[in-house]
DNA sequence: ACCTGAACACCGTTCAAGT
DNA sequence: ACCTGAACACCGTTCAAGT
């Protein structure tokens, strides 16, 4: 009875690992978590459910492949002049952004990416959660480490600092992936700001007595930006990792 | 076929939602996020679909309901000292904590918690991204930001460094479900020890040219406290706090 | 080697009916 | 008001069969 959907002639291009991932991330960015089922897939591919396995164990591996897929083009970030104005001026020197900048550049890279595909914030736990030897997390951890040799971490720290680090974009990014799909899943015409009016609303009207600060906070959700308060934490880290670091070379120098 | 379950007695205790929540934390413990059905509820509860969805309006909100009730016990948390011994020297001066170590005991927890019910990482996520207006949002974050706000933070940076610590325990605890869940999962008798070489030895296999940074760090793995990490990031972050404040301090001297 | 599609077991949810 | 349990629509996955 549905309206018959637009894509049922039968498939030019072969059928492939790649197509099926692509079409995974792309059902997953339109129709959400719940949206991504074998039947909408094989719709979508003019196929049927066994050629999908032919290519895929099952659900969960695809899962994991569309996260990777997503996760390995949002780490590999260039510096951002480099394809701002890509015909501008290629010999111009690359301004050598310093390691605190690309930590950033890095973070940020994840956090819009996760604003890009809600869906990613519950994968990332998932997947994390499912194999530490997966892909996801040593690609994270190897952007953001590369840049955390660079400062002038000592050896011994280099594991806990960027664990930190790691540990503070995936929460981050993963709380911000509420604001943005809830968002979203509000009535169109209801903006951001609205959004934000709402939830600042609910928490003034919490319970006195048992949330003062939530309550005396609630006003300073109102006009927040997520990306500047996400870069503000950013920044506390690195301001920890400075001041842990020089408090050490002061024991050090005694 | 399969053997009969011994839980098929009539149930004396009155269904109730409390009951319902109670059984389904159980559930989720003992056989995972799968296996939380509402089969295997009916069987345990014994009773039929339609009892449940009584208390209850659907899959969502039972796992809403189990999440709040998992994180509101956990940030619940008293001055250690309070428990450990109940009966020895009630009258003894409580050592008043500082806000730091408030910050430690409330960031572990909720750590803890997670460690105690791995799925909580995924459900964080999930719960935390359906409704920053819901329950576990607030209990979190009001249970750190009162410790926040006894630090000398400046009222205006209440909101920004709350979250930022927010963020980080978030990130850590989700992350850390990996290594109790995972590890759980192996073999008997496999124990942490041998699950953290695994860990440690898939990452020294990583090719060395796109990953040079994990393989340097992958030997660190092997020995690390996972809880003495997670403090680490927490006092980093602290120490990130207290330099901005000095920072701004000097500044404003000036 | 790669794909088809009917079939299977299982799941969340509904609802007419009971007490 | 609270509970029962058959029924429904839908899902992930399998597999004998085709090319």
């Amino acid at each position: 009875m549905a309206t018959r959907t637009r894509r049922s002639q039968r498939r030019t291009e072969a059928l492939s690992r790649e197509r099926i991932v692509e079409a995974a991330v792309e059902l997953l960015d339109t129709a959400g978590e719940s949206g991504l089922t074998f039947r909408a897939l094989t719709e979508r591919l003019a196929t049927g459910p066994g050629a999908i396995y032919w290519h895929v164990a099952n659900k969960d591996e695809l899962l994991a492949a569309a996260t990777d897929a997503v996760v390995a083009a949002a780490v590999a970030v260039r510096a951002p002049a480099a394809e701002a104005l890509p015909s501008s001026a290629p010999e111009e020197p690359e301004p050598p952004a310093s390691p605190q900048d690309g930590i950033r550049t890095v973070a940020l890279g994840l956090f819009d990416a996760v604003d890009r595909h809600p869906w990613l914030a519950t994968q990332l736990a998932t997947q994390l959660a499912r194999s530490p030897w997966g892909t996801v997390t040593p690609r994270i951890f190897e952007s953001v480490g590369q840049r955390v040799r660079a400062l002038d971490v000592p050896e011994s720290s280099w594991f806990t600092v960027t664990s930190a680090l790691v540990h503070y974009v995936l929460g981050a990014a993963g709380q911000n992936a509420v604001n943005s799909a809830s968002a979203r899943a509000l009535p169109p015409g209801v903006d951001r700001t609205r959004f934000l009016d709402t939830v600042s609303t609910a928490w003034e009207e919490l319970d006195p007595d048992e949330y003062p600060f939530t309550r005396a906070v609630a006003d300073q959700v109102r006009g927040h930006d997520d990306r500047e308060q996400f870069l503000a934490g950013i920044d506390l880290v690195l301001a920890g990792i400075t001041a842990t670091q020089h408090r050490e070379s002061r024991t050090a120098q005694e």
